[in-house]
DNA sequence: CACTCTCTTGACACTTTCTTGACATTAAAT
DNA sequence: ATTTAATGTCAAGAAAGTGTCAAGAGAGTG
């Protein structure tokens, strides 16, 4: 499935022509001159793009207030290029959480390659790793020391969130709350889906590696 | 078969040596001094070619124009040859998606094995192996440990989407999603389709080889 | 326009998961 | 030690998800 790049460059023959090379890269990428019609594009969801390459030199706004706004209402992976060499605005654009800078003028297959380290590199970031287990939250698949266990979506959520909550206690009405059940779900509900997660994770209710039942209270993950 | 090829070089003496020269190779060959002509001749479909040979100093339009003309609208190789020399165009040319540069005066001899050179990579570029499965998206075609698979159009795309993420779970909405359905398109519609993807494919869906059922979540192609 | 192939959807049977009461077990409190 | 409250797990029924048929809508073709 090819990924979606989204260009803020003004300057519409260099536009164009990082277009063209990105699409000759198998991207499937769209340009804008103006920020603000960007932004509406992205924010408004419009369409949802997997990267944005932002160029800071832009009319009407200043490029760092475009990712900053970016960045505040998505989570999604920014590479800043400016002709601005000063390292100054480099740290600034780091600050801002950009993943990654570019100075111009740039090959535009060096940019290619950025985009497909930042790409790769964002794309691992929903791969959790707590304990011996590594969690991708994309797929609900929970592995445990490389082996697959294979959780129901209900106990792959209660799961998750203990793991999420490493070492808190969560009550058994926190778990129902966060999972969306209904009130008036019977602790023992939550309590049977702890049970059938301990025998698939290999777990002994009596001297749990993993999870750990909280006398009075709840569970809890324990690393 | 014989490749066909296009040739657009406005000098009528070269254009007529090169033909014959291609075609003593076997391949057919057809040449257009006037860009437009040509463009017309491609875009329009009137004739279906396999590559394009394309002279950047041509009467009334520049060449690149035509290159990127060309590329907008079809999957086609672009052989670029030129008289000038300078790097800037010749990366320009790369960039806007030609697949192979050749200088001014070049052998026909070599020209004939770029031609070669680039549709062997061409041909190759959409082939995807996936487990047994061979996938062509140029074609939409799938081969199953060598024998076609005759999907149709929506079972193919859900196919490669599925094989290109092998071994993620994809819910039904994403299929949706990334298929380009309504968002009011029902869920039994995605499972219909598994299902006679499996029927096609030979896998049963209580024991698939390829096409897993993920409880609760969607689908995922296992290799 | 008639014909065919594809796509979509409701229906129904079937499977898996979820929930809950019951009862045994265990931990804290007295 | 005895009492009280909480947890572990079984088993059964409820609920939700899936597979496929079949019918009709929709697209494409001659």
């Amino acid at each position: 499935m090819s990924k979606k790049v989204l260009l803020i460059e003004d300057d519409l023959a260099l536009q164009e022509l990082i277009l063209s090379f990105l699409e000759s890269y198998g991207f499937e990428a769209h340009g804008y001159a103006d920020p603000k019609r960007a932004l509406e594009c992205l924010l408004e969801k419009k369409e949802v793009y997997d990267i944005v390459v932002l160029d800071l030199m832009l009319p009407g706004m200043d490029g760092f207030d475009v990712a900053k706004m970016i960045k505040s209402q998505l989570d999604i992976p920014i590479i800043i290029s400016s002709a601005r060499t000063d390292i100054g605005n480099k740290i600034y654009g780091y600050d801002l959480g950009a993943d990654d800078y570019l100075d111009k003028p740039y090959e535009p297959r060096e940019l290619v390659l950025r985009i497909e380290a930042v790409l790769r590199r964002y794309g691992r970031k929903n791969e959790l790793v707590v304990s011996d287990f590594t969690i991708d939250e994309s797929s609900k698949s929970v592995m445990l020391e490389g082996y697959p266990i294979d959780l129901t979506r209900i106990e792959f959520d209660i799961f998750v969130l203990l793991a999420k909550n490493k070492g808190k206690n969560l009550s058994r009405d926190q778990i129902i709350g966060a999972l969306g059940l209904g009130d008036e779900t019977k602790h023992r509900t939550i309590d049977m889906h702890i049970s059938n997660i301990r025998l698939k994770i290999g777990d002994d209710a009596k001297e749990p590696r993993y999870i750990k039942s909280v006398w009075g209270i709840g569970y809890k993950f324990t690393g």
